[in-house]
DNA sequence: GCCAACGTTGGC
DNA sequence: GCCAACGTTGGC
């Protein structure tokens, strides 16, 4: 059951926003990076485990857990010429974009934070920690046992 | 809010 | 298909 990492900034769509929403599921749309696309398409699978990352604001760090509860499919925003997602070089046949949906998990009660994971060695080599832009990145298993571990210590 | 690092675009 | 110019991301 593989690991991933999604970021957002929480001042446009954080934790607390999937914790609002009905079934708190959402939709994982608007990424627009090929990478993370190719990702979402052809990698992220129902039942993965999401690590819910907070970026560019105060407490940035990882915030809480959620489940992958869809398979990919089509972003619909790229088709929607009112929505600033909208990509007007992709189409119906073959779209270009695609989401996955999301349940909250867990909300932590305490943020591990960029510095803490910065001074855990064994995180070291943390996606996060070397190609930080990538909003959609794969997390390992060791990887995501030690910050669990991480977790569950603070209080 | 700055700006380095990175991704994308498009002229050649 | 190279690469300069431009746009975006995200830690600080």
């Amino acid at each position: 059951m593989p690991y991933w990492l999604f970021k957002s900034e929480p001042d446009c769509y954080g934790i607390q926003h999937l914790a609002a929403e009905p079934r708190q599921t959402t939709r994982w749309d608007g990424i627009r990076n090929y990478q993370a696309r190719n990702l979402l398409r052809d990698q992220i699978a129902k039942d993965d485990t999401v690590l819910f990352y907070h970026s560019r604001c105060k407490a940035m760090g990882i915030v809480g857990t959620a489940k992958v509860v869809s398979g990919a499919y089509p972003d619909p925003l790229q088709f929607d010429s009112s929505s600033s997602y909208f990509d007007g070089k992709s189409c119906l046949e073959t779209p270009r974009w695609f989401s996955v949906d999301i349940q909250l998990q867990e909300v932590f009660a305490q943020v591990i934070s960029m510095q803490t994971i910065k001074y855990i060695q064994a995180l070291d080599n943390m996606v996060l920690r070397k190609q930080s832009r990538l909003s959609v990145q794969p997390v390992t298993e060791q990887e995501f046992k030690i910050l669990i571990q991480l977790k569950n210590s603070m209080h």
